[in-house]
DNA sequence: AAGCCGTGGGG
DNA sequence: TCCCCAAGGCT
């Protein structure tokens, strides 16, 4: 049987999360706020989210002011969240919505912006324009795939709970609320019927769930084994001048960490580098100091870092190959956490001279 | 269409 | 420690 929306949209009104990008019960929200936010969760928690949400709000409290700001900005505020192609596709989709005059409100036009796919597309719909469609991320997979019992592991399993969660709006308790509805989903799921220990005992949906009644619920969804992860290596260095800049080369635009600063350094390869031939690689002859190692887990890799600090005397800092970048101030750069890292071990070398 | 794309926190 | 996961999209 399809569980009664009417129990989730009760539970929701008592339960439900305050957030920053939530509008009160009963008032529209704003598009431009409920589509910045939906970017940044993408794959990204909420605590995450909430501080660089407010931030680019107050940086930007328009799409027209965030379309007008130079990109190189638009990463800087956006350095620390990670999945960087996201920041390029928010400030292209910015320019587009303003050359519109709107945001779009309806799914397909949605789905022709850069960085909207199925989801957002839907989410953006159901929240900012009250269209009665179900945005499915991964805490709807959770839900439907606990409700009605689906054993057959993601990812190949994507479209069969698509056409599944589906099937949960078609009440009319939830075609009158398509915004909370959406977000009672989300709540659940991040609340309830959470991935490992769900509170069934207090889930208003119990009662219809298959997995429960089946006693697998807190199995699923299943999922196909993963690859294993790999481990790179590479070499950084961090050059100080008189000045206190560091020399800060921006990566291609494309690809990993793509659009970000870094410093100079190796290629990341699978096996280590001989201390030598690393050090051959550097801007400069040295004397380099050996800071020690940062660790950093991708998505798909791991990556292993040697980091070397030196600092240029004064009227030193003239004749580097560009390639390796320009002098500039840290704060100054888009940096990403990995070279964050890289960073705070050179600075704590650095500032014990 | 499977691989690529970050980061931080929780168990 | 290590593994898992979080309001996915693009190619």
């Amino acid at each position: 049987m399809t569980p009664d929306a009417s129990d989730l949209l009760r539970w929701y009104d008592t339960h439900r999360r305050t957030l920053p990008w939530r509008s009160l019960p009963g008032e529209r929200p704003d598009p431009y706020g409920v589509w910045l936010s939906e970017i940044m969760l993408q794959q990204t928690t909420v605590k995450a989210v909430i501080a660089y949400y407010e931030r680019f709000l107050t940086h930007y409290p328009t799409v027209q002011d965030l379309a007008a700001a130079p990109q190189e900005d638009v990463l800087r505020l956006w350095a620390g969240l990670g999945y960087y192609a996201r920041a390029r596709n928010l400030h292209a989709c910015a320019k587009r919505v303003a050359e519109l005059g709107q945001f779009p409100d309806t799914v397909d036009e949605l789905l022709k912006l850069p960085g909207i796919g199925a989801y957002t597309a839907r989410a953006i719909a159901a929240i900012a324009f009250g269209r009665p469609v179900v945005p499915v991320d991964g805490n709807v997979e959770r839900v439907t795939s606990r409700l009605f019992a689906i054993e057959d592991p993601l990812p190949a399993s994507r479209p069969l709970l698509a056409r599944q969660a589906a099937l949960l709006n078609q009440s009319k308790d939830a075609q009158q609320r398509p915004s909370d509805f959406a977000q009672a989903l989300f709540d659940l799921g991040a609340t309830l019927c959470t991935p490992r220990n769900p509170s069934c005992l207090t889930c208003p949906w119990r009662p219809a769930c298959q997995g429960h009644a089946d006693g697998i619920a807190a199995t699923l969804p299943r999922k196909a084994p993963k690859q294993a992860k790999p481990t790179r290596y590479g070499t950084h260095f961090v050059l100080q001048d008189a000045s206190g800049h560091m020399l800060i080369r921006t990566r291609p635009e494309k690809g990993l960490l793509g659009g970000m600063d870094e410093f100079p350094g190796t290629d990341w390869l699978a096996t280590p580098w001989d201390e030598k031939d690393a050090l051959a690689m550097a801007p400069v002859l040295g004397p380099w100091t050996a800071c020690g190692e940062v660790i950093h887990v991708f998505t798909h890799f791991t990556l292993r870092l040697m980091i070397y600090a030196a600092a240029l005397p004064a009227g030193h800092n003239a004749g580097i190959d560009p390639s390796f970048g320009t002098f500039r101030s840290t704060e100054r750069a888009a940096l990403p956490g990995v070279m964050k890292k890289c960073l705070a071990l050179a600075v704590a070398d650095l500032e014990t001279r």
